[in-house]
DNA sequence: CAATATATATAAGTATGCTTAACTAATTAG
DNA sequence: CTAATTAGTTAAGCATACTTATATATATTG
């Protein structure tokens, strides 16, 4: 298909663009915050599922999990997640993120403010809802499609 | 104005969405080629501009120039990188993107193609149109606006 | 209940990624 | 031409981020 060709190109050329800006901005609020990427990555991740198994983080971050451990407990001690038992098999730690790991997030969001305020400033009313509208699409179909870890899979 | 804010949180979600699945395909990546995120990120940095001196990239990557030039050290020595010197000011040395380098990162974005495959069957001609629409937009905005250093440096 | 498997943690070892401080080479200013 | 500045590297030191191997607790299986 025609448009399916398109599509991937401006996908592929957007993620281009956002990839260079993102990492800049989330360069420096690492810093700012006292964790490396690394951390701020495993910290996205249990955000978006809510919580975490120690393994489970492991598999979508592609380390042992020694290493997943040993992360979180950098995580812990840095009073950006807790660490309770599976209530349902008590050999298993769900991590999830505490207070202070949800407000850290949040803020690492707004450090894009000033660009993604320059960004609103230069469109105009209608290309915004033009824009508003794809973007509620992609955010609706991606969460409907399977999580990463079966695409990984499958690649592997 | 009432798009903008509706601009805004469209992005921001979209953002979110986002960033979750890239850390965890290019966590998968960065380890089949052996790479760290922070040298992924560093790679994006100098894809974008060209080349960078190691100064500059110590900028954008807010780290010093002693680390950046480690940093520029371990790419080299995996062929991901060159440093030249720059004819102007024979001090400054100018680190860009080997053919490897090139390719790794070319290499990067297709790791993502099983989902944006995903994504683009499940949406119809006239969504995947929409979408490119926007893209082309936000793309051409984005390389339009001042880079982001002076976002950063007008943050702190 | 005993044997096995699973989830996590811990220990030892290595590479990375950062820092500050000291050094070298090239440029710029007086 | 000398002095000061700038760009980059190097060294020492430390925290992070991973590995494999081992240990411990809980679950599952026969």
């Amino acid at each position: 298909m025609d448009s399916s060709q398109a599509f991937l190109s401006a996908l592929h050329k957007w993620m281009k663009v956002y990839t260079h800006r993102s990492i800049s901005y989330f360069s420096v609020f690492a810093k700012e915050h006292g964790l490396s990427l690394s951390q701020l990555g495993a910290l996205f991740q249990i955000q978006h599922k809510g919580c975490f198994s120690v393994s489970n983080l492991g598999e979508v971050l592609d380390i042992t999990p020694a290493a997943a451990s040993q992360m979180l407990d950098r995580l812990a001690h840095q009073g950006l997640i807790v660490r309770s038992e599976d209530p349902h098999d008590r050999r298993v730690k769900q991590a999830s993120l505490t207070a202070l790991g949800e407000s850290t997030l949040a803020e690492s969001f707004l450090i894009h403010k000033n660009w993604l305020n320059a960004l609103a400033t230069s469109l105009s009313s209608e290309e915004q809802l033009q824009i508003i509208t794809a973007f509620d699409l992609l955010s609706e179909k991606t969460e409907h499609l399977a999580d990463p870890q079966h695409d990984v899979e499958s690649l592997s």
